[in-house]
DNA sequence: GGACACGTTGCGCCCAGTGCAACGGCTGCC
DNA sequence: GGCAGCCGTTGCACTGGGCGCAACGTGTCC
């Protein structure tokens, strides 16, 4: 829409890559390099760009401290912690909750293991949309319609032997976890994990958020696993509950 | 520098403070409604900003992954998280690493206690600087001059009745802590916590990031945690020694 | 059903963002 | 040690794009 600040995200994304000269960011979204000093400055006054000694820039500070404000501005987490804590304090396996925006599911908060093995996700992380039990329970519920869409735009990377490679099976896969009402992943992004996950709805019913259960195959196979299926449905309920009872101010 | 990014990145952080509808956020910097719009338009087209089913605008997920991005960019966290998570399991404490950038300090990682008393930190929460162990660390490798600016320019928030409260007891304080290597909270900015922190220090001798222990008091008293600080010290100087023998690339 | 509130859109003005070119400091090469 | 090349910086003139305004449309509340 608007030009300038259009090339500053740009700009800023393309930080992501690694730190830049200004030349070398000016080149990368084709502007004159004056150009991408100005926009540079601007953002580097800002906080969102860090200029280092070599004079390269590269991703700020302030990034992530409007990423945690952003964290909490989702108030599902505020009321799923409790939760969430218990579940862990419970079952002492990994515990994660998930939400969709834009065609993208983030972690938005995760407890860990008391287990030694941990696996490896971090707040913030994106879940893989065509393999991970929280994605699954997460696009289950978007509209018939718009389910199709964002499947076949999909890639179907191959992470492990088992994962889903085609719209078709991941549209079926999906057809049951609505039936179902929770999701698996039987090593179908990291050979060693597998997960299930179920939704948290809002006061119209639509998913709000996912939250799940991870644990090492070494740790409990997929039938100890499914048996924890129970309990997770419980604190996805109670949350559910808490959540929808609350009015949006 | 441009007006046009300038505004819209502080509407940006605006929003921070909370999800906001289209004329609050265009009366929060004070520009006319199409102006902001057209501004948060662009932002969302980025991800930067979302839109809620309400209409209103909130932070958007854009800033997880760049937010993540931004702390594998900073390398001496890769060079740390081996020696870190050693420490963490020889010791059993929440371990933090937190850096210096344009006035604030970061948390830029993380290990939970064993513990089942644990701490309110997270990874992206800025330290607080008159109080914090990391804090102290950081700014008493500042010059002189600099250092003394700062001080100056800060406020002194009460946390605890032990926070140090004035810009004169800080500089103090600093100087202390370069000439013992390492600096300590004692309940100054949780009643119930304490901390040690030691410098890592770059290829060039100043101090590129520090590195904690912190222990609620019912866990460890302060003489406890003053033992582990040839341990904490052990684990700066491996790490330190790591990041000086790599080239800069 | 009218009045209000709020998001959206088309338009014309003019300022702010743009690209260019010249400058200057730094590096390294002969 | 001087010259050449590289790269960040700055001043300037042009014009295109961002701006505020006002009209429109839609949904909501008396």
């Amino acid at each position: 829409m608007t030009q300038t600040v259009d090339r500053a995200l740009v700009i800023l994304a393309s930080l992501a890559e690694g730190p830049a000269s200004l030349e070398q960011a000016a080149n990368r979204i084709g502007v004159h390099k004056s150009t991408a000093m100005r926009l540079l400055r601007t953002l580097e006054e800002h906080g969102f760009v860090h200029r280092q000694p070599d004079y390269r820039y590269r991703l700020g500070g302030r990034l992530f401290s409007l990423a945690q404000l952003a964290l909490e501005s989702i108030d599902v987490r505020v009321v799923a912690a409790p939760h969430l804590a218990a579940l862990n304090e419970r079952c002492g396996h990994t515990v994660h909750l998930a939400v969709y925006e834009d065609g993208e599911v983030t972690y938005v908060d995760k407890l860990e293991s008391r287990y030694p093995v941990r696996m490896y996700s971090r707040i913030g992380k994106r879940a893989a949309l065509t393999a991970s039990a929280v994605a699954k329970v997460l696009l289950a519920d978007l509209p018939e319609a718009r389910r199709r869409e964002v499947a076949e735009a999909l890639e179907f990377p191959a992470y492990t032997v088992r994962s889903i490679r085609t719209p078709e099976a991941l549209l079926e896969e999906l057809a049951q976890v609505r039936d179902q009402g929770w999701a698996v992943d039987r090593s179908e992004y990291e050979e060693t994990v597998n997960c299930v996950a179920v939704p948290i709805r809002g006061i119209d019913g639509r998913v709000i958020a996912a939250c799940s259960i991870s644990t090492p195959t070494v740790v409990a196979p997929i039938g100890t696993l499914r048996r924890l299926v129970p309990q997770l449905l419980d604190t996805a309920e109670a949350v559910s509950l808490e959540y929808g009872g609350r009015t949006r101010s």
